[in-house]
DNA sequence: ATAAAATGTAGTATACATACTACATAGCAT
DNA sequence: ATGCTATGTAGTATGTATACTACATTTTAT
């Protein structure tokens, strides 16, 4: 059940993203995805695979656990 | 193309479980997935989606970091 | 006000992670 | 040797992450 809508994964993808002045299409283009699954992922209306997960911590140069989160995220960091 | 098998995603789950006592039994248990599911896992026939890489880490205390990569690990740490 | 860029929404198609069942093999007790 | 527990292998079924296209809406700049 790690596919169940019931426990989502919480980010911090669309903060870090901006902070880094990137856009969608950006950032999409270093993972390596197409821009829409950003958008997705930042909605949180799916939750990445671990593949992707890693690929846009080290593009945000964060770790996994600062920008995604079983918990929902709290504001400052 | 993250589900793309020419980037998988390397782990040390075995280790880890070994060092905790655990059985892949008890680990899928803690984890809430298949006991088979760690199996594929632990022999990387192919990778978890991020929230089963987040419960993983969680039961086995470790970074998701400290657990998965998407280079080869090194056997230390 | 207009245009361009960024993001949102909608829909289809595909690949793969996970669940599950069943049986085989290996290891370890006794 | 027998049995028990852990792990491997094989196969099917399902859900969902991702790709992609197209169009709408919002934001930003001029």
């Amino acid at each position: 059940m790690s596919r169940n809508p019931e426990d989502p994964v919480y980010n911090r993808i669309e903060a870090a993203r901006l902070a880094k002045g990137l856009t969608r299409q950006e950032l999409a283009d270093k993972a390596g995805v197409h821009y829409q699954t950003i958008g997705y992922l930042e909605r949180e209306e799916y939750s990445p695979s671990l593949v992707l997960a890693l690929r846009i911590s080290k593009v945000l140069v964060q770790e996994v656990s600062d920008l995604f989160s079983l918990s929902p995220i709290r504001k400052e960091k």
